[in-house]
RNA sequence: GCCGCUGUGGCGGAAUUGGCAGACGCGCUGGACUCAAAAUCCAGUUCUCGCAAGGGAGUGUGGGUUCGACCCCCACCGGCGGCACCA
């Protein structure tokens, strides 16, 4: 009978359930292998076919280790915070928290029919007060060292936007909104903020301990932006207590800065600025404020400034050169302030241009009349540097401004400290009370969890604040001696339960600490770590900052988190674009398990090219998947669905070589996630027992251990033919025999200059001289000689003859 | 503009170390089975000339290194992703 998908998965995933087949507990006589998937956010709109793709790789991995005698940890959970619930909530008068209930059952129902083997008893939720508790007690850890700190800062403040909120600057792009596209302004406000700058080094280089994709580590480093330097400090003419602090990679061309500008925010402008220039430095500094980051981008191409009247005094040679300012120089990088060398940097080349304004070239070549010059070059017109090259030149001058009193070396970080908090309802409160007199508190650890209030109508407070601001029970607090109190209504962002989420599947019923140090010793770090590009740096350097943060106060065990890290490639829509529902071209997993089953769906993902990779959907590409399914259910099966009696003790060696083949290439394939590569060795061995009478038992056991990775359900259900035991599971993975591959005569290719000619069946490991003769006496090549004088002949044995000849 | 990745049949892709380009799958063509169709099984399928034997071309483009290049080097073109006044 024909394969029967949907009773079979069925069955098996009931069988895996209540044998709770998958759980896994410490065992320190077994090597231990964590395989992770990056947690979804449980949206209403279910599973996407994308989801499967990261997953069934790490279930693949998870079961052939499994079989290969390791303990696995293989789990998963839901980032169930986040904006969608609470704009839901807000929009429809319903709870955030029963309709991510909700939409979790839904989720878990979905990846449940695709047959993962994860440790459901360890499934955690980000918005379990079990859970949150720990994100608050990391917190509270933050905040006793120092590294979480509040700040009345410039932030992204979108007022259109859930009634108005702050974005961090990775959610805005070009000035929206990256959710929903509302504008977003610059304005002050008090926020939390952690201190994330302190790891920036550490961030960096312990990318270099890590197997991740090199694309992923650039992207870190270029966010991170760590940049060598120096500052250098400019006194003001006529003003003896100012000094402007500077910060440039280039102090070797000092000689070269002929101007100074400042952020027009910055602290000096005023103090400076002549009464002449005052009017016209104000209107241009109200003029920027009023500027939105999406007209401040926009308006880019042309720079702008005023002068302020004031002068600065170049140390190196004391010389008087204009302070301007102009909002291409950012406040909030550096001292939000630069000297200008507009003969070797763009930037400044463009602004000396538009404002008239001198240029002296510092270093050989080009010509910066028509634009700056920026490469290297012998130095001129600098006395202590001339004639020196870049990198000499920028050590020597850095030596003179140390010596002088004038500068230091200097290190600078695009990274800005994380801003923590968010004006939202649906997120970890953050267990801070500020007090009447001022003072703020931390909420006792043995208070946490600090519970998010029950409400049945959210409602924004309107005045920018979160919704609980608007929760008078659970804001006001009086303390023991009559003080009163508000709680902070700020709550974390979604980022947080996902920066230490890993470490709590470790142990996940823990109510005294994160998780047990046993539990953390024992399957740190995470071996296989798999998710989509997108979270390339956020939630990847959030979550190896708070994990360096635990290590450095002891509690966990390892400084990276993520051992290796995958990212999967999209799944494209058939019109090779990306699925959305405008385009009409989504994908629903579950109208494919219906009409093939999860088996058919994992095969397909797994099959369809290399995990990295974008490649797109293909109706028929899947059809083909379930084809091939049938056809070895068919192989081994018959009508009465019992194992064909071709499946037979008796083993007459023809399928041998072809099966030691298969293990080998199958085990190294799937150990290097390159499962379409497996795959297809697996289809080669199917079309080779087509081919013969006997299938030998031992053969066709081991088969089906090796398509066990893939097709779970189909697998367990064959193997129970074999009547070895319950479960495929925890079988031993089939080895192969090296000696079955080596074969006495090997093929090799006979070339003519470079073109293959003919092809000759030799000994193995026959001598050079017998190859270059056997070759040479070849028919072929014989008659492609002819009118030709041989010059030279390269063997390389069992591999090919190339004859040189004119 | 800068950084990273990438380019192979009609399509998805393979080629682990510089050594037979196109494994495997889809599609297509032919055959077997069938009254017929579907399904299945078998064979063929880079392009091109040729009835065939056999020949020629071929891994984005142009050059180079090498006995030999999808693979290494240089320049260019296209695609994808990231960053974008970060001094």
């Amino acid at each position: 009978m024909a394969y029967n998908h949907d009773v079979i998965e069925r069955k098996w995933q009931h069988y895996w359930k209540t044998h709770k087949t998958f759980k896994a507990d410490i065992d320190t006589t077994k090597p231990k292998y964590y395989a992770l998937d990056m947690f979804p956010y449980p949206s209403g709109q279910g599973l996407h076919v994308g989801h499967p793709e990261g997953y069934t790789a790490t279930d693949a991995i998870s079961r052939m280790r499994r079989m290969q005698g390791f303990n696995v940890l293989h789990p998963m959970g839901w980032d169930a915070f986040g904006l969608p619930a609470e704009q839901y909530a807000l929009k429809t008068g319903h709870n955030p928290k029963d309709f991510t209930a909700q939409n979790i059952k839904v989720f878990k129902h979905q990846i449940q029919s695709l047959g993962f083997s994860y440790d459901w008893d360890r499934e955690i939720n980000t918005t379990d007060p079990k859970f949150y508790k720990w994100t608050q007690w990391i917190f509270e850890q933050l905040y006793k060292k120092g590294l979480a700190y509040e700040d009345k800062i410039m932030v992204n403040w979108a007022p259109d936007f859930m009634g108005g909120t702050v974005v961090a600057n990775e959610e805005v792009v070009d000035g929206k909104t990256e959710r929903g596209g509302y504008p977003v302004y610059r304005v002050p406000m008090r926020q939390w903020v952690l201190r994330i700058t302190k790891y920036a080094d550490r961030l960096i280089d312990d990318l270099d301990d890590v197997d991740w994709p090199e694309s992923i580590k650039e992207q870190q480093r270029n966010w991170i932006g760590r940049s060598e330097g120096a500052s250098i400090f400019f006194d003001v003419d006529r003003h003896p207590d100012a000094k402007i602090e500077v910060f440039t990679t280039r102090p070797d061309t000092l000689y070269g800065a002929t101007y100074m500008v400042l952020a027009p925010e910055h602290d000096l402008v005023n103090q400076i600025t002549t009464p002449a220039q005052k009017t016209e430095v104000e209107a241009y500094q109200e003029e920027v404020s009023r500027r939105s980051d999406l007209e401040r981008t926009d308006l880019n191409k042309d720079k702008s400034g005023v002068f302020t009247g004031a002068y600065g005094i170049n140390p190196v040679n004391g010389k008087k050169i204009p302070i301007w300012i102009g909002d291409y120089v950012l406040a909030s990088y550096g001292t939000g302030a630069i000297m200008a060398v507009p003969a070797h940097d763009e930037r400044d080349w463009d602004f000396a241009t538009k404002f008239g304004l001198e240029i002296i070239p510092v270093i050989e070549g080009g010509d910066v009349t028509t634009a700056a010059f920026t490469e290297d070059g012998p130095h001129i017109n600098s006395d202590i540097v001339n004639g020196m090259d870049k990198k000499t030149a920028i050590h020597t001058m850095i030596d003179w401004l140390e010596e002088h009193h004038a500068g230091d070396k200097k290190v600078n970080y695009r990274l800005r400290d994380w801003i923590f908090s968010r004006q939202r309802y649906w997120g970890e409160p953050i267990p801070v009370i500020h007090w009447e007199d001022g003072e703020s508190t931390l909420v006792p650890e043995d208070e946490l969890p600090l519970r998010l209030p029950a409400s049945k109508q959210l409602e924004p407070s309107g005045t920018g604040e979160s919704p609980l601001a608007n929760i008078d029970d659970w804001v006001n607090v009086v303390d023991e001696n009559g003080r009163k109190g508000k709680r902070e209504t700020n709550t974390m962002p979604q980022w947080a339960g996902s920066s230490w989420y890993w470490l709590r599947y470790m142990d996940p019923h823990n109510d005294d600490a994160i998780a047990s140090s046993e539990a953390l010793n024992y399957w740190s770090p995470v071996d296989l770590y798999i998710g989509g590009a997108e979270h390339a740096v956020l939630h990847l350097l959030y979550a190896r900052f708070w994990h360096k943060f635990l290590y450095d106060i002891g509690v966990v065990p390892t400084k990276e988190p993520f051992q290796k890290l995958v990212n999967q490639g999209m799944i494209l829509g058939a019109n090779h674009e990306k699925m959305s529902k405008s385009k009409g071209n989504v994908v629903n997993p579950d109208d494919i398990v219906s009409q093939y089953g999860a088996d058919t769906l994992r095969l397909y993902e797994m099959f369809m090219g290399p995990l990295e990779d974008s490649v797109p959907w293909d109706e028929k590409g899947l059809h083909g998947s379930n084809k091939w399914i049938q056809r070895l259910w068919r192989l081994m099966i018959d009508d009465n669905n019992h194992l064909r009696d071709r499946v037979t003790t008796y083993n007459d060696g023809k399928l041998t070589k072809v099966y030691n083949q298969t293990v080998k290439k199958v085990t190294e394939d799937f150990s290097r996630l390159h499962f379409n590569t497996g795959i297809s060795q697996l289809m080669v061995f199917v079309n080779e027992a087509y081919k013969v009478d006997d299938l030998p038992v031992e053969y066709m056991e081991g088969f089906v251990k090796m398509i066990s990775p893939i097709m779970p359900h189909m697998a367990e259900e064959l193997w129970s033919q074999f009547n070895e035991s319950e479960t495929i599971a925890y079988q031993k993975w089939p080895t192969y025999d090296p000696a079955q591959l080596v074969e006495d005569e090997v093929e090799i290719v006979v070339q003519i200059n470079g073109k293959v000619k003919s092809h000759l069946k030799v000994a193995k490991d026959a001598a050079k001289d017998d190859l270059e003769k056997l070759a040479l006496a070849d028919e072929h090549v014989q008659k492609n000689l002819t009118d030709q004088t041989v010059r030279k002949v390269i063997v390389i044995p069992n591999k090919i003859v190339n004859i040189v000849a004119k």
